[in-house]
DNA sequence: TCCCTTTTTGGACAATTGTCTAATAGCCTC
DNA sequence: GAGGCTATTAGACAATTGTCCAAAAAGGGA
């Protein structure tokens, strides 16, 4: 829980808060091809990437498309499912093997009441979050899918480094045949 | 502000931290077409809506793209602008005479932690905002137009009685002209 | 190194969606 | 109820994007 501890450490924490907060996660470790959580099913934890890749996606029909991918060093949730406990409508998987801290909703509530900071974290999480998807909300209505590719080579060039086309191409809201025109196109 | 007050009553809030909260929000009234944020700017308020309508837009080539309309009753901000405090990435302007309580994001943080309530109230609505928003942002990647209409038709049917057509299009991510299609192969 | 699997690319064609434009329909005001 | 807005619909055509498929390229063990 290395990077984990890092994370909180950045965001001030330390001492006893610290201690109880590390405490309440825990790790567990995810073959490729492990699910973090499934489709129907009600997310029931909250992790924190230590390493790996998580696949979020849904099959329509008969295939699958992939609606984002987490990488190291950020939080991993079917957000909707575990906000509001109830059945996720997209399936979360390892991609490759890698490890996850993982915390229970029940367990962020009582720290969120136990520990100040730890309820500003949760907050600056959401924050976070809210912000993400806003922003590539917004991408997926404003701009063409051209665009929406050259602005994730521009800002989030690591995502084309580690995270297959074929997945990319679905996060970016065009099947990988489009996406390698797109490709062929701007260079 | 009655419908504001009946919302925090509804939540649960009462007494001191009711008046509190009530009297941090101040009343603004708009007439069609004044501006509640312009795109560039910074957010400085949240506004709950008491009445009217509010457009999210962007204008993309000389035109104008609707990302969002906010309807009376629910609480409108130019999230991502409001919550990280950078420039507004849309402008959200009334598209009928309306009033909003407006709160400043300094008297939010200062009430959230001067009112313990108020701090879950506030976590509420990033988790609300947090799930409308990825469900939306889902169903942009995963359903076909003529399926998010649809869906728009089951699950919100008030904002087709509401909402003009050339702004709702626009928010389903296809043209006015190809909604038309859509509404006329499906009824 | 070689083989096997997976990923990426691209041709040919089809379906979807956008652009431009005009006609129709609603609605408000005088 | 006539005139002037604005919203909605729809035809014709063009551009974009998807589907189906096969070939090429890239990895990953044995």
């Amino acid at each position: 829980m290395e990077k984990l501890k890092i994370y909180f450490k950045n965001i001030g924490f330390g001492g006893n808060d610290l201690d109880k907060t590390l405490n309440a996660f825990f790790l567990k470790t995810y073959k490729k091809g492990d699910f973090f959580i499934e489709e129907g099913k009600t997310s029931k934890h909250l992790g924190f990437l230590e390493s790996g890749m998580f696949q979020y996606y849904v099959i329509k029909d008969g295939e699958e498309r992939t609606t984002y991918v987490s990488i190291e060093n950020t939080f991993v949730s079917s957000v909707m499912s575990f906000v509001s406990q109830t059945p996720a409508r997209e399936s979360v998987r390892a991609l490759t093997d890698g490890q996850a801290c993982l915390i229970s909703r029940i367990d962020l509530k009582r720290l969120a009441n136990e520990i100040p900071p730890f309820k500003d974290f949760y907050i600056g999480l959401l924050e976070w979050a809210v912000c993400g998807i806003d922003s590539s909300r917004h991408d997926l209505i404003v701009l063409t899918a051209e665009q929406r590719y050259d602005k994730m080579l521009r800002e989030e060039p690591h995502f084309l480094q580690q995270i297959p086309l074929q997945y990319l191409a679905s996060m970016l809201g065009v099947t990988p045949r489009h996406l390698s025109r797109i490709r062929n196109n701007t260079r």
